[in-house]
DNA sequence: GTATGTGCAAAGGTTTTGCCCCAAC
DNA sequence: GTTGGGGCAAAACCTTTGCACATAC
């Protein structure tokens, strides 16, 4: 399920000379049984269930640490504040502009694509990501009826 | 030079409904003579230039409305702020991770990818945006050096 | 003339920081 | 025992909002 359960968070964190404390482990958890696209107060909120002790602060600078070992990723998926997923083979969203819905869809362009663009501007390309903005059927048939 | 110069900003403004003040006018001028990737606060001081007693406040309402009415877009470049640019024909990003350098670049990954795409997950899309972090050739240099 | 837009100041929400204590190593 | 990390509160930021006045139409 979780994508960093092969090896323990405990490890990749001391392996980058972090240490693993119990905070950064239930944060990491709580992002893995929530689901993903969850921001720094939603983590919070759900973290303190579990440790109603936790701070704020603490989950911002938990948050820049999984970032760092490459744990979890940042996205930007709307106007509003910065939402985190555990980072995972390389996936992408549709966004819908009327309900805010988003999809998730595998990498389907090619990597040879973005060999070629690499090569073409002399960039070493280490992360893609195409967000894809439009309207569910939903909200298309909202509008339409 | 500038995208919309096509049709005066007045009249797009007008069009939709909406009055066309010298602030408007000015901030997308900002906009267009200062490139583009700008945050409101650059914004905000480049336009100061040429009418002191703009606010902060206006720019950020002007910018609502510049992207109601389809002239400007919204960009998340990196973690920091948002960030601002004038809607033309679809390019993309490239950010490096070291220096924040972005590299524009047109967009080379078929309309039929895209199409297919919206047909797979039932999701008309109205916009693309392909974004791509890595190093850029200096960055490289220096780390390696 | 009227409704929309602006400037100002204040509030709101998110993220960062300083400081001191605590716990992982 | 050290040093990095956490909790708390305050600060720093970015963005939005309320209100009274101004101005585009």
């Amino acid at each position: 399920m979780c994508a960093f359960s092969a090896t323990p968070i405990s490890k990749i964190l001391r392996q980058a000379g972090r240490r693993a404390t119990p905070q950064r482990v239930l944060i990491l958890e709580t992002l893995c049984e929530n689901g993903d696209h969850l921001n720094a107060n939603e983590i919070y909120s759900l973290a303190r269930r579990k440790a109603p002790c936790l701070s704020l602060s603490t989950v911002y600078r938990t948050i820049d640490v999984l970032k760092e070992v490459g744990v979890i990723e940042e996205l930007h998926l709307s106007g509003e504040c910065r939402r985190y997923e555990i980072k995972g083979e390389g996936h992408h969203h549709m966004i819908c502009r009327g309900c805010g819905k988003v999809i998730e869809f595998k990498c389907p362009f090619s990597e040879g694509l973005i060999h070629d663009l690499g090569e073409k501007y002399d960039f070493e390309i280490t992360g893609a990501h195409l967000d894809l903005r439009g309207y569910c059927a939903e909200c298309r048939q909202k509008m339409s009826g």
